[in-house]
DNA sequence: AACGGTTTCTGACTGGCCGTCAGAAGTCTG
DNA sequence: CAGACTTCTGACGGCCAGTCAGAAACCGTT
């Protein structure tokens, strides 16, 4: 397998240049979760790192491909998680099976929210390549609740009529999103253990269907 | 009630000024929509209307006040759906009545989602005006929500553990969010008919307890 | 229909960021 | 240490944000 991290214009580069590169990144995932996208300025990124604006184009086309590329690094932080995703949910193991994905999720999510946020956004607004990077990591949990979900319905917990893809696609959504809700949810009094023992119920009837 | 439409620095303004903010509110929409919030620049929304961008700057202070009022209309839009919300979903009825809800919900967000998107979005952020917002307009489901599960939970259709709140608020992301993937899920075959009906079965579930 | 006061609109400007390019600076090899 | 290659940057043209003074439109009064 040889070196993918390219330049702008596709030539492979160095070590110098990957530490820049890295260091760019770094500084773009910081000020992403300091000002928000919409304030993201490309100069304020290559002032952080201490170098200059042309710099920055010499690595990433603009800024939507940085934040890309970290999308992608962050896909690879969920890959593991789908571990926890087996059919084998027992009445006795399944909540506390429920409970260590549920968890791990939580830990994903807090550690790569502000790029996941904006990789949402930009696939809702139909930018063909975050859409493939969203998929590609929904689609690994979906796909592993889908198993869960099918050998429910085949087992007649759960209603012929529910559709696995939907539904798994509906859980992931679910959690997703709710942890999205977090400080305000906090602020109600639901802090994370509520949160965690609470989702992690929902998940494991969802996906059962036990009681 | 008096007359609650002001100018970016608070006077009240009168018919004509009116119109002028309408159609700057409804270039922004389209626009937002059509480029995405990250390509939405002030200049375009003054040419689509035919105007000059001083004259935006007379009814907003900056483009996030203009999509924070196009907010603010949406939640009036999403009110009448709580209507669906009864802790009566009994067997016989609920299937239908969570039909509706979901079927309501799913056109108030298709007319909204590229408003909405926003609204997330500045409130992850933490902008304290997009979070008072969605919080207003999410606590307007989850409250019916909670209702409903309590008295699930009352009667033992749910177990004691799951916090009325926090389930209430999953459900509430569950749906916004899963409806965020419609395009993608349409891809792999789940086409309206069958996101509404398998969302029905879940919120159905959800919410009563039902097998 | 002309006038004065008020509301609404805009031309023109400053400042700042984007994205590019030619060439400077740094690094490596023989 | 020379030459080739890689990496970095200063400087620039173009575009947009946001402001302000004044122009234009409107409205009620006489």
């Amino acid at each position: 397998m040889t070196n993918r991290i390219l330049a702008a214009d596709g030539r492979s580069i160095g070590a110098r240049a990957q530490v820049t590169r890295r260091r760019l990144l770094d500084a773009t995932a910081r000020l992403l979760s300091e000002v928000g996208v919409l304030d993201l300025r490309v100069v304020d990124i290559t002032r952080a790192v201490g170098t200059s604006p042309a710099t920055f184009y010499q690595y990433f086309a603009d800024v939507d491909s940085a934040i890309l590329a970290l999308a992608q690094e962050a896909t690879e932080d969920e890959r593991p998680l789908v571990g926890f995703l087996t059919p084998g949910w027992s009445p006795a193991e399944g909540m506390s099976q429920a409970r260590l994905f549920v968890d791990a999720y939580m830990d994903f999510w807090n550690s790569h929210h502000s790029v996941l946020r904006i990789r949402n956004l930009k696939a809702e607004e139909g930018d063909p390549q975050f859409r493939a990077v969203r998929s590609e990591a929904n689609l690994l949990v979906i796909d592993a609740m889908q198993t869960m979900l099918r050998s429910s319905i085949e087992a007649g917990r759960l209603p012929v009529a529910l559709d696995p893809f939907t539904a798994a696609a509906a859980m992931v959504a679910m959690i997703e999103r709710i942890l999205a809700f977090q400080p305000e949810m906090a602020r109600r009094g639901a802090d994370r253990h509520k949160l965690l023992e609470s989702l992690s119920i929902l998940l494991y009837r969802g996906l059962t269907g036990a009681q």
